[in-house]
DNA sequence: GTCTATAAATGGATAGAC
DNA sequence: GTCTATCCATTTATAGAC
């Protein structure tokens, strides 16, 4: 993923490292990490183009030769952001599962991708406080994710002929219910522990509410 | 709630309205009030301290008189849209009803509070993003909202002793998931806009997500 | 494509009169 | 307590050399 750092790079590889000839597509990566890192701490406003300039090893000049402006910038964030969840959801492989076993495996795995990437939890929030303006504008975001909502439609199917699930349950209204339940544990941890006094990352309560997200679900949907 | 607007007003009655002067109290009030729009339509960083004057009848050095620095206000601000959600939990009279009853009152009063206040549901969202670094600096925020938490134990309690809810429920996980259910589905309506096409504020499935949360909730209950 | 240096504008905060 | 006018640090963005 990283084996073409330099192609020009020998040619000047002594006089002190003054100036560093790159590819561009390795640029383009390095800077969006280091802004999605920013962005996602400091928040659209909050974030310093020079700080992000500081995180890489180029320059503000570079960022902007790159993506023109901080806001096209963060538009390029959310699209590799949203990338990332995409990949996972269309890994899931629960062919050959009961549909309540394939449920309970789609909320675990939407459980711990949400857990594991408070990153992308933050862009979103952050996303959700410009009401979603840069995300509308971004080529056809939707069409490529809504696909989750085909699966859910599958899977409930699948449950009502087995028995298993009730009918006339929406999968639009499903997805909102497990994002939700996946979703706030993460984005709201700061005010409840400020309110609470409990962190929600502790791994008993991890754990406690993996079990908990799961059990709601299905017996949601228990015929 | 508004009637004492001028004190000493009557004593520069005319001269073009050139100078107000009024009460302490009022003045803060206006300002807290067009700070709290202002802070949760751009967040804290995107939020202009011109823009708050412009939104009251008061000038920038008013809002520095009373509030010191941009930090103290958004704190200020943050405080008195707690203070309102303590007011509702703290209004809740659930004495009389059976526990499911009252169970599912708890989750209608939360639910349409949320729905019907997203700016306090911004605001927080927004405090989130900043890791809740002035929530935790303020007095003692803690002790006063975490009540919710002994109403939803003794209603637990109530439930088991009625035998329509099982035991072994944390009242604080059953919170977060009370929680979750409704305060997602308005702090993340934009993305779930732009990528799903589905306005969740639309009052048919307001409706729906209202009774699809309550029975979640009490399915989770059930004994 | 990448750097140094700087322009241009914005925005938090205050001086000082009333 | 409230206003007009302004200071000054910060920050987005670019010019121009290599």
């Amino acid at each position: 993923m990283d084996d073409r750092v330099a192609k020009g790079a020998a040619a000047k590889a002594n006089a002190g490292e003054t100036r560093r000839v790159r590819d561009a597509e390795t640029t383009r990566g390095e800077i969006i990490a280091a802004a999605r890192a920013e962005f996602a701490a400091k928040g659209f406003s909050g974030a310093r183009v020079d700080d992000i300039a500081a995180r890489t090893r180029t320059t503000k000049p570079a960022i902007y030769y790159h993506f023109h402006s901080k806001e096209e910038l963060y538009t390029a964030v959310l699209e590799t952001a949203y990338a990332g969840m995409r990949e996972v959801e269309q890994n899931l492989n629960l062919d050959g599962l009961p549909a309540a076993e394939a449920m309970r495996r789609l909320v675990e795995v939407s459980f711990d991708y949400h857990a594991d990437h408070p990153d992308w939890v933050r862009l979103v929030s952050i996303e959700n406080t410009h009401e979603a303006r840069h995300l509308a504008g971004s080529a056809s975001i939707g069409e490529r994710n809504a696909a989750v909502i085909g699966v859910l439609r599958g899977l409930l199917e699948r449950g009502v002929r087995e028995e298993v699930f009730r009918s006339g349950i929406d999968p639009m209204d499903l997805h909102l219910m497990i994002s939700s339940l996946c979703f706030h544990r993460v984005s709201n941890r700061h005010t409840w522990g400020a309110i609470f006094g409990r962190d929600l990352q502790a791994p008993e309560h991890v754990g406690a509410q993996r079990v908990m997200i799961v059990e709601a679900v299905l017996r949601y949907l228990r015929a």
